[in-house]
DNA sequence: CAGTATCCGGGTAGATACTG
DNA sequence: CAGTATCTACCCGGATACTG
């Protein structure tokens, strides 16, 4: 057996390996929200790299990007049924993360 | 609602998001695995960077690093129990990925 | 409001050589 | 065999300023 990099685990990998990719799935998961909206939730996040994460996001087809062509911008984001399919992978994760997090390396 | 950084997703990707993890996780998921015989199956990998992803590993408690004192040295490395833990993951990782490569943005 | 544009520092990761 | 050590390039991501 021989892997290269490119393999399903990386692939996965590298659509969520974002530093704010989860976050992000997982504040849109339930309803879509303007990018101001995600702004707020996450205020740690700088305005370049939240649109740089859901433009990957959206170019992997992860979310949809609605924009109304109205005075001020408004653009909405939400999860396609592509990016639904990857709810169970954020859950899994959240729930490893809270019961794992105070862990640390076994004696 | 206001989310900071490490929260639950966040630190379950600092554990699993390095770019060799969890295809390590994945080799040694079944059967412990010497340092050598990892470096074969991923020849794409640097000594260094096998070292150092082994190590995070170890420090988040996730494979436990097995030394016998001969010569030459001999290392095995294999899942904690904390590291079973997140199997389920790293399957729900790999089956997503093989499934859905192949898409690109929806239009 | 929802973005670009630009500058910049630090860490990630590669290549290579060396060692107990 | 299973690692260090060193040197280097790149890119990620932050800060800040500007715009349709």
């Amino acid at each position: 057996m021989i892997i290269k990099s490119p393999c399903p685990v990386t692939t996965t990998l590298s659509v969520i390996g974002g530093k704010w990719k989860l976050i992000i799935l997982y504040i849109i998961r339930d309803e879509k929200k303007r990018f101001g909206e995600i702004k707020k939730i996450i205020p740690a996040i700088t305005q370049k790299m939240l649109t740089k994460q859901l433009r990957e996001l959206e170019c992997d087809g992860i979310i949809h990007r609605k924009v109304y062509p109205v005075v001020p911008p408004k653009v909405e984001y939400s999860l396609t049924k592509h990016g639904h399919s990857l709810t169970p992978i954020v859950d899994a994760m959240a729930i490893w993360g809270e019961a794992h997090s105070q862990f640390g390396p076994e004696k």
